[in-house]
DNA sequence: AAGTGGTCTAGACCACTAT
DNA sequence: TAGTGGTCTAGACCACTTG
């Protein structure tokens, strides 16, 4: 920080708070400010970035809104730390016998280091012949198999699981990914679809084959706006369930 | 306005610019400045509220980014006239022949003024003894149908649809809404499920008794945050698709 | 008590729209 | 040219957290 100035001028047009923000975003993509961490104080920045606090605040306001950062009263302002694993839950209801809502485990059934479909690899922005490593992944209720799993990541990014040994992944992959491959998702786009079980499906989930099955599609990206997994998620039909607040 | 002192202390231990946006959220639903017009200048709304401009803006960058405001600069600042009968192609892609897509056509089947549901009586808030209006609508690209839909109403707000002969309802029903019953909706709450086609879906919407159906399910209320319509739609699942962006 | 973010002021000047 | 929202300043004081 001290040593880096705000050479930074991306676009002169763009009002400052945007430049700000911009510069910002830079620094969490470059790791100076890492997750969980707070950033400098709005005094520092202010005078560092040589503007009013007002507009340092408006800059952080856009972060704030975009998820990026967190503010706490008397504290600080602090990265955030994305721990959206448990979005699926915005799509389906698990609960356990009991009624209440549970997560599930995970159990990795299979790994291969492969060339990727042509629709993942261009996804993910890899090169021809770049090889990718592939999961799938079933995740449970107690024993019960209620969800099942394909991951792509690609293997430059993803080196140390290639070879991790397949029951020492856990049940969130994206505290792995920031453990051992530094990868940080910052970001997601799903997109929902429904289809019916094919036969695998079936006997994984445990469903009638032509069942209604919810399909999503995760796109899940850095810092930097890189993306850096694809994942698709199928679930029985029954479980899921969304809600939506229109403007 | 004029006449209209800001008496509304709605609790003081609120800042400033949550007083001032809840006192303009009030003046809207009580039709003080009604949708599409603009509300008085920031000027204006500063000298009447006695805030600096800041605080006034503070309050009203909230309303804008719940939609109830839009700002345009050099023209002033409106009242958003809420036009979501298209948001359920937040969740169903129709395409035309030529790969654009389409806005369907509508035509009610059916009404009846009965008592409503238990369930939906009580989300509606409707006395234990007051009727509702119930509309049966198909939604149609060109002549093929592909959305089936209930619409509930209470009769007191809707007294006019009791009437209205079933071809004068056109295909979008929020500006019927307004301009026959002076109700206005400006936001709605949706929850989406999956069920499988009954045999009168079936042959509504020429799919298979059994195959896979969206259900969305719609509570739309006013500016005032009162429910006023209650509605279930549903569409083959075949044509839902739906994204979402995670922060 | 010191340090943090949260609220608010009282302006200034700029960019855009309309006439 | 007049009027609108958009940006930005240079502070002040308050509420909360931590030592």
């Amino acid at each position: 920080m001290d040593t880096n100035t705000f050479a930074a001028k991306p676009d002169d047009r763009l009002p400052r708070y945007q430049q700000l923000r911009d510069d910002i975003v830079r620094r969490i993509a470059q790791g100076e400010w890492a997750p969980g961490q707070a950033i400098p104080t709005e005094a520092e920045l202010s005078q560092f970035y040589e503007v009013a606090t007002g507009t340092l605040r408006k800059a952080i306001d856009l972060l704030v809104a975009d998820g990026v950062l967190t503010r706490t009263q008397g504290k600080g302002t602090f990265v955030r730390r994305p721990r959206f694993d448990a979005s699926l839950f915005r799509f389906f209801r698990f609960k356990s016998a009991d009624g209440q809502a549970v997560q599930p485990t995970a159990k990795v059934l299979d790994r291969e280091v492969a060339k990727p479909d042509e629709a993942v690899r261009t996804t993910l922005g890899m090169k021809p012949n770049e090889k990718a490593i592939h999961l799938s992944r079933v995740r449970l209720i107690g024993a019960e198999p209620v969800l099942s799993e394909d991951i792509w990541l690609p293997r430059s990014r993803f080196e140390a699981l290639a070879t991790l040994p397949l029951d020492e992944f856990g049940d969130l992959m994206y505290p792995l990914y920031e453990r051992l491959c530094g990868q940080i998702v910052a970001s997601a786009t799903e997109i929902l679809n429904v289809g019916q079980a094919t036969g695998d499906d079936a006997a994984l989930l445990h469903i009638a084959p032509g069942a209604p099955v919810i399909l999503v599609q995760r796109v899940a990206s850095d810092f930097a706006g890189t993306p850096i997994e694809w994942r698709i998620t199928r679930g029985a039909a029954t479980t899921f369930q969304y809600q939506v607040d229109i403007r």
